[in-house]
DNA sequence: GTGAAAGCGCTAACAC
DNA sequence: GTGTTAGCGCTTTCAC
């Protein structure tokens, strides 16, 4: 067992109050003397006092819940490093819930969250049909310290939110591609009902219009943000269309695309261009590193976690939504069109 | 505020005791109108046990501590991941630390969770001086709840471990190498202090010796396990010794070592092999497929969370040491030396 | 079958 | 300056 104030108090003869007071620094009248000692006794017992009790009773656990869909993936372990790093300069610590993407557990993740007690939830890339939105909603609102939503936004759910431009990002990559003469443009999305899948699909739908290309829909191949939906994405989009240019929404999935199409020997970018979407860390080093449009994933985590910051030391404050704009990366996965063939 | 047991209480006009009884499923003796009853408005006021209180008189929190030096890197996220499946799977959940390698922050952390109220502890490669060890081992032991070391192992530390073979996998790495006629071998390491460092250090020079090759000082590294750190220690090496092979501790650092190479335009394999340690998903999609030592980080990670299970459950169960053992992957970054120059 | 009361370790209002 | 007391939300012993 630990050691308590209760333990102090005895050992110095003093009231667990007395011991209290000294020890959480409180402007106080205690006399040199007994706070020397009790500081004294404290150290030598080393003491901790137990967060338990103390959140119990101040209902404020300095705890902050992270919930995120995949903690292997490079762009969402960078945005924990970065909430990690703010909270830790402020002294909270993190719970760390994996949902695997299951919103499901996304779900039970809040309550767990609720019940211990965080005093904040960030919350990132929730993927939910319309019948779950609702659900998620009234779930959002009846928790009572602030969520701040990464990576997702639903204007419905009124709380602050960190975001990239997914819109935009899209955009400047899919308009890269059309730069670059290529009017066959499959696409790659992640899960159908993700708000960021839906706006990087706004995206490239708008820089299609804009060029005058059709947008047929068996472009457009849904995956999952992961390596196999990619991969297997690839081998659709070879065998249904005549594609030259892959848009991947995120760089994982472009990965699995990659070595889709090494394994039916077409070169990329000759035969095909493809560009990703995140930046990880490794896409620049892949044997045809890869063009991408640059979220910095790490800062996103930070704006994110001071948000969190603000707002649970003044719960007034007005929700914010703040939006990172990128930026495209271009590297040797993508390469002007050879030729018209026909 | 949430709902309490109270609410429930003086809804139903029940006792606390009652509807506590009742909701922890207690094999006890309430009728089972009263039982339904409670459910019910349990159910309907969406009560979830604050695990504050709970912890609190229980003295068991179902959290766990996991520290770990980078969770943006790819071994440690994956451990980690391993680590929440199958905690979560058991109903427990992580508060994360992340040290940034920096001991200070271990030791801080370990006391953090202490005031938490842990059920269990999962520290990963920790490096430290002899200075600190001795500080390190006398808080470990001060820690009343099971502590398991993954990635790390000191024998004073009388806790369970979880760890690879790193002599092993070391030598069948360096092994390789000499079977492919490298004499000139340079090698990466991580910080000194490390076990794992040292254990691979171990493994390193007995295939060396073994081949009764010569071991100077001077071929060897220090890395930080870093990716900026594995392109330093390139440089270094291209600048003061004729080494035609390159063993780095981990991938991480083999792919810094790769840029600095390939800025340098030297030629992976041709003019210098190179053998990483770890095989993260990305190593074999760069630009030269790495070969690498096989290290399973997630099943690692389980396997630590199932011991830490154990010993929360069955408090006087024995330690132990599970050691996983490596295995090479041989890809395009290694190959026969051309031919001795001289 | 059900409830009262004590106590987990702490903070904070109030008394002295 | 210091101590008494109540209470945070829960479990558990014991009494009825």
């Amino acid at each position: 067992m630990s050691v308590t104030l209760k333990d102090i108090a005895r050992k110095t003869n003093l009231s667990v109050t007395t011991v209290s007071l000294v020890l959480n620094k409180k402007p106080c009248r205690v006399s040199e003397n007994t706070r020397d000692l009790i500081l004294k006794t404290a150290e030598e017992m080393n003491y901790y006092p137990n967060q338990l009790a103390v959140g119990l009773v101040k209902q404020q656990t300095n705890t902050v819940g992270l919930i995120i869909p995949d903690i292997s993936n490079h762009f969402y372990s960078n945005l924990a490093l970065g909430i990690d790093a703010e909270m830790n300069s402020h002294n909270k610590n993190i719970i760390l819930l994996n949902t695997d993407f299951d919103a499901g557990k996304l779900v039970r993740g809040i309550n767990v969250l609720k019940s211990r007690g965080v005093d904040a939830i960030i919350l990132t890339a929730a993927s939910l049909s319309p019948k779950n939105l609702s659900l998620y909603s009234d779930l959002i609102r009846s928790v009572s310290v602030p969520v701040i939503t990464v990576d997702h936004y639903y204007p419905e759910l009124n709380c602050s939110a960190v975001q990239l431009n997914n819109r935009k990002g899209a955009y400047i990559a899919v308009k890269h591609l059309i730069n670059y003469g290529h009017t066959d443009i499959a696409c790659i999305t992640g899960p159908k009902h993700s708000t960021v899948t839906l706006e990087r699909l706004e995206g490239y739908r708008l820089a299609m219009k804009e060029a005058g290309l059709p947008l047929p829909e068996k472009y457009m191949f849904c995956g999952n943000y992961r390596q196999e939906g990619g991969a297997k994405a690839a081998e659709e989009i070879l065998q249904s269309t005549k594609a030259t240019a892959i848009f991947s929404f995120n760089d994982v999935m472009a990965m699995g695309a990659c070595q889709t199409l090494k394994k039916h020997s077409i070169s990329i970018p000759d035969d095909i261009s493809i560009v990703g979407f995140d930046n990880i860390d490794f896409s620049g080093m892949l044997a045809v590193p890869l063009t991408t449009v640059n979220q910095p994933a790490y800062e996103i985590g930070q704006e994110a976690a001071r948000q969190a910051l603000q707002e649970i030391a003044h719960p007034g404050v007005e929700k914010r939504t703040i939006t990172f704009e990128p930026h495209l990366i271009i590297r040797d996965s993508t390469k002007a069109r050879a030729a018209v063939k026909d």
